[in-house]
DNA sequence: CTGTTAGCGCGTTCAG
DNA sequence: CTGAACGCGCTAACAG
């Protein structure tokens, strides 16, 4: 059995054991085409007979490659999240990167608290959902390699879901149902997609002629849905289209406390398909792209990494509706 | 506006611009209360001016604290660890720690590897239900502080959540509706949780004289728990109890795939009440802290950080039955 | 191919 | 209270 060796081995307990000198070691392990294979050998093996591993912070010193990488997002517990981090996480992995992940709490303040505590200590990172402004993007961006997720700033490389497709699908599929009268009931005021989603709203439903009212909300989540009702059924609208699935959710609630049924009173349509089939009635939605998304950005920032290229790249994947059982004609 | 300095800003300069000598600039950041309070305030100036940080890596290097922790779980999609990894960040971030978060992917293997990539560049780390040996989990304790998660190993400080008082209030619920025999539809063989849930399935159904069936089941998913369906039925049993609510969830689209009717053809609780009221029937489940546990680890990985102690913690956090509209007598 | 010698940026004795 | 000098562990020129 080893017993903890506590004491410090560096590189130069391994050059003496080894019976050569402290580079030579180090090159073993980064650059071992410069050394013949015979001195590699008998390194690595007197390496590993004495447990020896390169220290990460000496190394992060002299070369200025850390090996980490930031992921930033407004609310880990929001289930669009969740599966993105896992994505990046993953495609990190294969790289040997390892990641620092934030929560910025929907926050610009601690977003940019983030930046400075991690970007000491990363190559790149990538901000999912920013609600920093242009200006501090682009700041944080000169910086150090930064890649956007939902994000579109010119000149920043940036993996956009776009939701546009889904939602004017959303509300042709509405319109086909016999809906005139629709609302919107909106996500956080810095949100790129909220902006997109409520454009697309806005312009199908002109072209579709329906009329259309949004709602506010400050966040998304079940809480905030819930509340939005009132002012919902106040517009008059016979169906509303969520920021996503939670407020969705909490509006499915929402209208159930107060006896609305859906969808034959009340259409409901949420976005990025996070809940899946779990929701009563199952709720019709805005597919999502996340785990292609955290995914895409992460290897973007990788390759970024590695070929100091700076071309400005703007990756975008589409949606689709998933018509479930919250929407029907109005009047049954 | 200012432009990106690019330049490397080091203690050098600041120390230079201030009229100073290095180590006194240092000391203004790091022990103010050695210097005259004229100095200090002549340091920050110039370094506010300057735009000067210190530089973490190097100070890491010769301090030996960076200043980071690791977390490390199972699944970051298991919507049961979003709010634990969300709280912990909240906890890290209160003593200005920088998490490094690790998906092993249910894998002991992949898991090895995290620690073995992140224990270079951390102070800590917290261990979320480990897929570990107990051997290996002492071994990577002895390198550096470790907390645990929902994992019971001697001499390891750890936190668990009792998920054995909410099963029992469970059991005795099933019992009182009528149910004289169940089944438990098991989670990772490798999962304390999982040993712990069987157990006190076990013990109290045999308490109170009811039969009870196992059924296996490897990862805790949707998936998993609408394929175990199958042979949840062929027990005979009329109520079951899943490791935790997305394998319930499963059950319940089993179980509405052959059209038997939940709760009165068949009881179905779930553990961890991640899903909120959001499936259909609300699930009947046993409440979950996984956001106390989050925050406990961390900040006792914090205090063990700080004050060298290495006291035998044990910190327990207790459960209870949630009852909703998934349970009710076996005949209606 | 391999050894020698500087730093990387900062914290920390140890004198003054 | 302040400055000079050494060391953290490793990589990167620069010789041989």
């Amino acid at each position: 059995m080893v017993s903890g060796q506590k004491e410090k081995l560096t590189i130069k307990h391994v050059a003496e054991a080894a019976g050569v000198a402290r580079s030579s070691v180090s090159r073993a392990f980064t650059r071992p085409e410069m050394l013949s294979p015979e001195t590699v050998r008998r390194v690595l093996d007197a390496a590993a007979k004495l447990g020896y591993v390169p220290n990460q912070t000496a190394r992060a010193l002299s070369t200025g490659r850390h090996g980490n990488v930031a992921l930033i997002v407004p609310d880990i517990a929001n289930p669009f999240f969740p599966p993105l981090i896992r994505a990046a996480q993953m495609e990190a992995d294969r790289s040997d990167f390892c990641v620092f992940l934030g929560n910025s709490d929907e926050d610009p303040k601690q977003e940019d608290k983030l930046v400075g505590r991690f970007v000491g200590q990363v190559e790149g990172l990538v901000l999912a959902s920013s609600r920093l402004s242009d200006e501090r993007i682009r700041a944080h961006a000169a910086q150090r390699p930064l890649v956007l997720i939902n994000r579109d700033v010119d000149g920043i490389p940036r993996v956009l879901i776009d939701s546009g497709s889904g939602v004017r699908e959303a509300v042709a599929h509405l319109a086909e149902l016999g809906h005139r009268h629709i609302v919107y009931v909106a996500g956080p005021a810095t949100s790129w997609s909220n902006k997109q989603r409520r454009l697309a709203v806005r312009k199908s439903a002109e072209r579709l002629r329906l009329k259309v009212d949004i709602v506010a909300s400050v966040v998304p989540s079940y809480e905030a849905g819930r509340e939005a009702v009132a002012a919902v059924i106040a517009t008059g609208a016979t169906a509303a289209i969520a920021f996503d699935d939670l407020t969705a959710q909490g509006i499915l609630a929402g209208l159930a406390d107060r006896r609305i049924n859906v969808p034959s009173q009340f259409g409901v349509i949420g976005c990025d398909d996070v809940l899946g089939a779990a929701t009563y009635p199952s709720l019709t939605t805005v597919s999502n792209r996340s785990v292609e998304a955290g995914k895409a950005a992460l290897s973007l920032l990788v390759e970024l990494l590695q070929s100091q290229s700076v071309r400005d790249i703007r990756y975008v994947l589409d949606t689709h509706l998933v018509v479930r059982n919250t929407t029907i004609g109005p009047t049954e």
